[in-house]
This record gives C-alpha cells, structure tokens and sequence, in this order.
DNA sequence: GAGACGATATATCGAACCGATACATCGAAC
DNA sequence: GTTCGATGTATCGGTTCGATATATCGTCTC
C-alpha cells in the first residue's frame, strides 16, 4: 500500500521524500502516518524495480534533494496495486486506495468497493454469528464490542452503498455527456 | 499491547501458545489476529522478564506443550499495561484493552476511556478543520473519505460516552450495594 | 553579524511484527 | 493403514515503526 501511495502522489508531479511524507500526511490525515523508516526504503525498492527514477540524482550546491518521477513502468504499477485483491480485508488499505481513486479507471474503482463491500458483509456475518454463539458466556465489555463492530460496519456498508451507485451514475452519463461535474456525494 | 493481552489471557487460567492465539481470535474476533511470528517472541519476552513462568518446563512423553502461567509480577505489569498512555490514539489498542476491562479496576477503566474520548475528539477537530481548509481543492472520494471519517469518529464519540456513563452508574451504586449486575450496555 | 531556533531534508538503527513455512504429533475418517 | 485435518512449537525474510543522527535553510533577535 505503501508503494501505491507513493506512486499516486508523484502521480500528480515528482517531489522527494520529505514532501512525499508532508502530503500522505496531508491526504490520509489521521487515518495513516508513514515513516521514514517505512519510506525511504520504499522509494529505494521502487527505484530498484524501475517504477520512480530520481530527477536530479546529485545537485553540486547547496542541500541534497532527492527528487523522484514515476515511470511508465510505475503506472502500470500503480493501476496494478490499485486494483490488486490483495490487501482488500485491510482497513486503511482501502482508505488508501479511495485516496488516489480519481487516478483508476471507473471500472476498477467499482470492482475494489464492491470487492471491499464483500469483506464488510463477511465480517458483519462473523460478528453477527459470534454475538449468537456467545451470548451470556462472555462480559459486558466484549458483547458491547462486537455490538458497536456491527453498527460500524453496517455503517460502513451503507457509506460503500452510496458510493458504488454515485459511480454507476456518474459512469452511465460519463457515456453520454463528457464528464459527470464533480464528484461523490457521502 | 500484544503482552497486554496475553497477560489478560493467562489471567483466567494457564495455556499454552496455541491457545492464547485461539482465544486470542476468540475474543477479539475480525479486529485483530496475531501471527506466531508475533506471539512465541512475546511470551519469550515475557518470560524473560519474569511475567510468565512455565508449568511443565519439559514433559517426557508424547506432544511437546508449554504452558504458561502467570506470575505476580505479570499480574502488575498487566495492571500497568492497561492503564499506560502510550497506546492511546492507537485504535485497535483501545478494542484490546476493552477485552480485557473486566480485569482492570473501575477507575482506570473511566480514565482509559476518557483519554480515548479525548483522542477521538481531538481527530474529530481535526478532520472538521481538514475539511474547512481544503474545500473546493479536493477531489470527491477524498471529501467523501473525510466525511465518513468524521461520523464514524462521532459515532465512537457517542459510544464512549454511554459506556463511561454505565461504568461510573455501576460504580456508584457497587459503593452501596455489592455488584451491579452484569455490565455494560452498547 | 553572530547566535539561536525551527522547518526542511536524508538516512539508518534496533525492536517488533507479519505471512509463510517447516516440522512434528494426534485423532478420526475412509 | 494411511491420508487428512487439527493441534502444537519454532523460525526466516522482508517490512514497519519510533527514535535518532546529521546537516542545511530561513528568520528572528540582540
């Protein structure tokens, strides 16, 4: 999820790493911090494989600035990890992916919320079976737990509801009519 | 908050890794699974520090088990552990600490979940302010995003608040009378 | 203009975590 | 009997986090 963050973000024009940090910051808000533990050794693997190339590789004045560019080979990348199954039952990695959506096709913006609607109703089914199974065998604290991770997710499942048919909308008269205005409603 | 849990685990009775994983995913159910990579280095830890002890160290015959059981010491450092501030704006560690509230004293359950309160109210402000801000530069999915964003965490709000409300009820009514009941209500 | 100070910027370290896998034993089904 | 799934312990490589080191830049103050 990393690498498809940052690849969306040079999406939009080429930076270095602390400005890479700065605007996941700025983009995912409270929802995800990245380090720079976590993402200097990213641009490193992204440069090893060919997805970002550095743009100045060594400035003779003044402070180093590592600055990166993605390649074509980083946005195919990039639509590739967007629309990958893999990390589908990960919370922020949906956060994530809908943080960079404008940069997917209609089509694959459908396909991961529907993807990610199946895993909510999965885990609304768990928490539903396990209430059932355990109820009066466990305490208070625990049954209000799964209570409110029900009501979340129902909530949740909702929130994907609308969005999955503002997109089929905007998809529908995007065929017709160039360009559906602005955007989602929540 | 791995250590946490486990220590709340063995609290109830003696296990061995296998279990603690089992009851682990019992207990906390799709919110959080451990992986052994996770879980045989931490009661390592643990031991080490002389929080767990083993019951059989060896037994001779069939299937190799070592059981872990808890010592006073682990008794303190679960005490301490559940009423740490370090893990506060950590959603997942708030679930974990819930978990295991029976075991905690009623005043450090309200002080846990008044500085959660805080933390969430803080990241309410702080999407509020996010979205003031960026009105209009922003695309559609991420607007959506934060707006979810803040009714979940208003939601949480909402939560928390009815929980403290029943804990201090029961609190006060367990000054008078022994034992109120059974617990909390979602 | 000297010094302090905070923002900018890159990089790395140790501890911890995850997913996968290896290895082994048990019970039960076929 | 032997295959198969559940039980059980353990470790590996790759990744992440939090902290820290190092250095430059702009700005403000005396």
């Amino acid at each position: 999820m990393l690498e498809f963050a940052i690849l969306g973000l040079l999406q939009e024009r080429s930076m270095h790493g602390y400005q890479l940090k700065q605007r996941l910051a700025d983009a995912l808000g409270p929802f995800w911090q990245v380090s720079y533990g976590s993402l200097y050794p990213a641009l490193k693997r992204l440069q090893k494989q060919g997805a970002v190339e550095m743009v100045f590789p060594k400035a003779e004045v003044g402070r180093r600035k590592n600055v990166y560019r993605i390649t074509e080979h980083g946005q195919e990348l990039f639509a590739e990890l967007g629309e990958s199954t893999q990390e589908d039952s990960d919370d922020n990695g949906f956060r994530v992916r809908l943080a960079f959506f404008r940069h997917l096709k209609p089509e694959a913006r459908i396909g991961v919320m529907e993807r990610r609607r199946a895993v909510l109703v999965d885990r609304l089914r768990e928490l539903k079976d396990r209430l059932a199974s355990y109820r009066e065998r466990v305490d208070g604290y625990t049954l209000s737990l799964m209570r409110h991770g029900m009501d979340t997710t129902e909530h949740d499942i909702r929130w994907l509801d609308d969005m999955i048919q503002a997109e089929r909308r905007a998809s529908r008269s995007g065929r017709k009519r160039r360009a559906p205005k602005k955007g989602v409603r929540a």
